[in-house]
RNA sequence: GGCCCCAUCGUCUAGCCUGGUCCAGGACGGAUGGUUCUCAGCCAUUAAACACCGGUUCAAAUCCGGUUGGGGCUACCA
């Protein structure tokens, strides 16, 4: 049989890591089985449900790489749950009652009574009857688990304004899209024994379940919207690369065993298997993100790296999108790949001196060019102007040359070259800078510096 | 409160099913040192955990029970 699983989530807020990592989970297993990934949304509240927020989620699917086969709404299929639950009423199963007030308790002996010879439709709602029995299922990653029905009232199907509830919409939507396995959170280990109700009232093949370890806050309790939240367009954003946040989210609940960390997703779909995901919730630290995102920083294409990047740097107005150097910005990728964390670091790291000229800070000022070193600037930039080769190598030779003959250590005249080209004390290889800012940069930069004496 | 799930370094985890090879391994983060220029990177060294109590056994991180702790559900939210 053909697996099929999906993922569904609501639209009423952002699709974050917690969500992300129950899709990719999905996804993974999908793969792995050559089955197919369904997406659908479960957009039953019609009041807190939001187009940006579906947005958003479809969005960040398809920038982590979660292609899916088939897309579903659930407020386009309401007819259907109805005629479910009719169904169920006309065989018994269900009953038909007024709203409960709020502080009614919903006692199904008394709310029996007054269900039958009503019309339907006019705000009332469709209730499961809930017999007393055990609910068992066999959990892919949990192994046995059940319940006694005894503990669980009767369940509203379909709401008085005509909606369904989750449990109800879920349990047809699984059935009917013919979903093998239902891989989501944890939290919904105790409403497993409610579907399994519905599935057996209404007589329907159950899938097989499997369910995560979620993902918690820091601080705590589940991640939301106060708590670590993060939505992912925002890691998007700050310049995180997809790859990584999909090997970070790998390793939250799971493992290949031994020591791997980098896996990539080619990889992963070989390795993965559902049966070794952990029964144990997972505090999310971004720490490890960060250098997981930094390993795929030093491996990337700095020319993949500046199609991203290029749109940042317009966007802070640093370039020029329709008329800028696009060899310069890929020489400063280069320079700059191993020291970022993520790309949008790259705009912070680079902008003040390689992309505009920034006077430089008056504490670096005193300290590193408060001695005036006019002649070592003037005979290093002499030197500089004879060289063919503006390269790394030759421009240390150079440099090299130069404190020699003047009897100095090289740090002497380093750190202050630094400073007075970038503005900074630290940075990347000093002889690298130079030849990425190229000869003319160089020397309109530290020309600044010498006093004219004889002018 | 009731029901359910879970429990290895600060964090992610390996090992647990198939007890001995584990005075518990790796990674992130931390600390220290190295890299004839800083930072990042890289390299090396280092501190750091089997929640607790019983039981089974010649032997338990590994099996069983309890306690404690954490989490989830308990809605005409999803």
């Amino acid at each position: 049989m053909m697996v099929r699983v999906r993922f569904a989530p609501s639209p009423t807020g952002f699709l974050h890591i917690g969500g992300s990592r129950t899709a990719l989970f999905n996804w993974l297993y999908a793969r792995s089985q050559k089955g197919e990934f369904i997406l659908r949304i479960e957009d039953t509240d019609a009041l807190r449900s939001k187009k940006e927020y579906l947005d958003e989620i479809l969005t960040s699917l398809t920038w982590l790489g979660f292609r899916w086969d088939e897309l579903y709404h659930q407020s386009e299929r309401f007819a259907l749950y109805r005629e479910y639950a009719d169904k169920l009423v006309a065989a018994g199963k269900a009953y038909r009652a007024e709203k409960l007030a709020p502080e009614e308790s919903p006692d199904l002996q008394t709310s029996e009574a007054g269900a039958k010879a009503q019309p339907r439709g006019t705000g009332q709602a469709v209730i499961l009857k809930v017999p007393q029995q055990k609910a068992a299922f066999d959990d892919l990653i949990r192994g046995p688990i059940e319940f006694d029905t005894a503990v669980i009232k009767d369940q509203v199907l379909i709401k008085s304004d005509g909606t369904p509830t989750y449990n109800f919409a879920c349990v047809i939507d699984d059935a009917l899209m013919k979903i093998t396995h239902v891989i989501r959170g944890d939290d919904h280990i105790s409403n497993t024994p409610k579907q399994i109700l519905i599935y057996e009232a209404l007589g329907l093949a159950m899938p097989q379940f499997a369910h995560l370890p979620l993902i918690l806050a820091k601080e705590g309790g589940r991640l939301s919207k106060r708590k670590g939240a993060t939505a992912i367009s925002e890691f998007r954003e700050a310049g995180y690369l997809p790859e990584a946040l999909v090997n970070f989210l790998l390793l939250l609940g799971w493992s290949p065993g031994g020591d791997r960390e980098i896996i990539g997703i080619t990889e992963a779909i070989e390795l993965f298997d559902i049966r070794k995901v952990n029964k144990t919730a997972a505090v999310l630290d971004i720490g490890k993100l960060n250098w997981i995102n930094n390993e795929y920083l030093k491996a990337a294409d700095p020319e993949k790296l500046a199609d991203q990047i290029v749109p940042l740097l317009a966007g802070k107005q640093l370039i020029d999108k329709d008329n800028f150097d696009r060899n310069y910005v890929v020489s400063l990728i280069k320079l700059f790949q191993a020291r970022m964390t993520f790309v949008g670091d790259f705009v912070e790291r680079a902008d003040t001196f390689f992309l505009q000229d920034v006077p430089v800070e008056t504490k670096d000022k005193e300290k590193f060019l408060g001695k005036d070193l006019s002649k070592e600037f003037g005979l290093f930039l002499e030197r500089l102007a004879r060289l063919n080769n503006f390269d790394p190598p030759a421009i240390e030779a150079e440099f090299r040359a130069l404190v020699a003959e003047l009897n100095i250590q090289a740090k002497e005249l380093i750190h202050p070259i630094r400073v007075a080209l970038t503005g900074k004390t630290v940075g990347p290889g000093l002889f690298e800078v130079i030849a990425v800012l190229g000869k003319e940069r160089t020397r309109l930069r530290l020309s600044k510096w010498i006093k004219k004496e004889n002018g």
